[in-house]
RNA sequence: UGGGGGAUCGUCCAAUGGCAGGACUACGGACUCUGACUCCGUCAAUCCAGGUUCGAAUCCUGGUCCCUCAGCCA
């Protein structure tokens, strides 16, 4: 294992090892327990990274679980699509892909021990009565009438639950704690309740579910799962966790560890929030390149290896916290900087006539594929009389500090030759459309003879050798760095109207032409770029903007802008 | 107003009674056939008030602020 994969410690690594050292477990084991009613994202991802990262670091193991107890929400859809996130991520849960509904009849058992015990009953009041008997915040609640009925009967009613003699919301079953409790979960809370749903693994056999609270538990004692490392919204729901465990006859005694979850800055995270940004067709569906699921970041173009040095990078603790955005931007440049070949592509062209270049001739030049890693080896790049260069890197009436292209101005086309801008055509908008140039036929290669230097290279390619494509340049999904709060309650109010800006008419060298899709580039000086895995076409592939490079002239030209010094 | 948690550079994470450190960001510089990368540097924090101690981010007391819980969701 090399230093930059080893992850930080944490808090909950140090109580694992604690807990190794004073030989509590042999083997420590810990689970990643999605609910498979929706798509997995980058909150998941650090879970996931926690989860499998402890077992591999302690010799131990760690299960992927299903917590598929509320069959209305869960669909095999999302399983697939939860397990391809995992694998994708770098994870192996080999032969441990368990399921909550593998134990219903071991739940169920459970559930009749505590009813014999006189530690569960069922009651027959109406949801809206329940909640009306649970008290307030600061009120403690009454118990309900049917508290007291006998184990026979409570046993006798619980099998006709299950049996589905009875309507939905007629009974549930719950446990007898204290309905004076201070934390509102130990309030008898509700271990199954009557649902007429098939579900996705175990169809009709049941028409009765278990809760969350209930099938947890006890489902992480059934694996043996030693650390139960959840969120921090349940740290009141660890003292029913650890109520179950106590009065049933467990055969592992699993602790609950509760941990922050992500917030990324400019970023929304809820399912409930992204299903919504789906379901308004605001995105393209759950792979849109701008959402924060796990699809999304890899249809934008993100490695695992990216997102797996972000979750280390961010740490793990209690504390809530907002990371931004930049460290995750960070991270995927990091990453993208050593593995992505480099090419030149134009995505705004500016036609350019190198005046003094042979109409007729054309040559090749050798590029480097990559700056610092000769593996990746060489290419050769066409060059002609007519080029295309980027309308960013031209200015008639360049401002301090712009280096790049200007009325005489002499830079350096990458690969190839310096140039020297001779003049300026115009159409009648009076918009550049063209321009003339000279070039040193002596600095063939980008070297000058002569020693001297200019400011500025450019990326270019020739007119008639570049292929079109189309680009997509993402950008942050909201304008605000906390949509949940900015937007007066409304995180839409603040989304980034420039979220997403369609290219077309790109031109890009002849080397890409047939890239496979998924193909992870970089466009010299512009970004990282992955060619669309879904929307590539045979006439012309598709790029998507991973991230740009980091632009220190964006940010000057952005000041001079708000200055009023250029247009 | 009950219970459970949490407060350390702008951001994230460390420091487990002994020099408040790292990363990101920002800023400055070096290098450069990518205004990238890399390298060097700078700015920058212990919620507040008391107390214990030779010594407190850490322990104690009191406050303040933030998060979380009243699903037959997870």
């Amino acid at each position: 294992m090399t230093a930059k994969t080893e992850a930080p410690s944490n808090f909950i690594r140090e109580i694992v090892k604690t807990d190794l050292a004073a030989g509590k477990h042999t083997r420590v084991m810990t689970r990643f327990p999605p609910e498979p009613n929706g798509y997995l994202h980058i909150g998941h991802a650090k879970s996931i990274c926690l989860n499998f990262g402890i077992a591999r670091d302690f010799n131990g193991v760690c299960n992927l679980r299903f917590d598929d107890t509320n069959p209305t929400k869960e669909e095999v859809e999302y399983v697939e699509a939860i397990k391809a996130d995992v694998r994708w991520l770098g994870f192996d849960w080999e032969d441990r892909e368990y399921y909550a509904s593998n134990y219903f009849e071991q739940l169920y058992d459970f559930a009749v021990q505590l009813i014999r015990d006189g530690k569960a009953y069922v009651d027959s009041l109406s949801a809206d009565e329940i909640r009306a008997h649970r008290g307030t915040l600061t009120e403690a609640g009454k118990n309900s009438p049917f508290r007291e009925r006998s184990v026979e009967e409570n046993l006798d009613l619980f099998a006709r639950m299950r049996a589905g003699e009875f309507e939905d919301g007629t009974h549930v079953l719950r446990a007898k704690i204290d309905m004076a409790a201070p934390n509102i979960n130990l309030r008898d809370p509700t271990l199954y309740r009557i649902r007429r749903v098939s579900h996705h693994r175990t169809g009709d056999a049941w028409c009765i579910y278990p809760m969350y609270d209930f099938a947890h538990g006890l489902s992480d004692s059934i694996e043996g799962v030693t650390h139960s490392i959840c969120t921090l919204e349940f740290e009141n729901n660890r003292p029913l966790y650890d109520w179950f465990l106590d009065n049933l006859p467990v055969a592992s005694r699993p602790r609950q560890y509760e941990f922050a979850r992500l917030n990324l800055s400019y970023t929304v995270m809820s399912k409930r929030k992204l299903l919504k940004l789906v379901q308004e067709g605001i995105v393209d569906g759950w792979d849109d390149p701008r959402m924060p699921t796990i699809s999304g970041l890899r249809r934008r173009g993100f490695t695992p290896e990216a997102v797996r040095n972000f979750c280390e990078r961010i740490g793990v603790a209690k504390r809530d916290s907002m990371v931004d955005i930049a460290l995750l931007e960070y991270s995927l440049r990091d990453d993208l900087n050593d593995r992505a070949p480099r090419f030149m592509g134009v995505l705004n062209p500016l036609r350019v006539v190198i005046e003094n270049y042979p109409e007729d001739q054309h040559e090749e030049l050798e590029a480097r594929n990559h700056p610092t890693d000769p593996g990746f080896g060489t290419r050769m790049v066409p060059f002609s009389r007519v080029l295309y260069i980027e309308q960013d890197d031209f200015r008639e009436d360049p401002p301090k500090k712009f280096f790049r292209l200007a009325p005489g101005r002499e830079v350096r086309l990458r690969y190839a030759y310096l140039i020297t801008c001779t003049d300026v055509i115009k159409n009648d908008a009076g918009e550049v459309v063209e321009l003339r140039c000279t070039y040193d036929p002596a600095t063939r290669g980008g070297n000058a003879p002569d020693g001297r230097k200019v400011k500025s290279t450019i990326h270019w390619v020739a007119a008639a050798h570049a292929v079109d494509a189309d680009v997509r340049l993402y950008d942050r999904l909201f304008s605000e760095a906390d949509p949940e709060t900015a937007g007066d309650g409304d995180f839409k109010a603040c989304l980034n109207p420039k979220s997403l800006t369609r290219l077309k008419g790109c031109r890009i060298e002849p080397a890409l032409a047939g890239v496979e899709p998924g193909a992870i580039v970089q466009f010299e000086r512009l970004g990282y770029f992955c060619a669309d895995s879904k929307d590539g076409t045979p006439e012309g592939p598709v790029f998507n903007r991973t991230v740009t490079l980091r632009d220190p002239w964006a940010k000057i030209d952005k000041q001079l802008k708000a200055k009023g010094i250029i247009g």
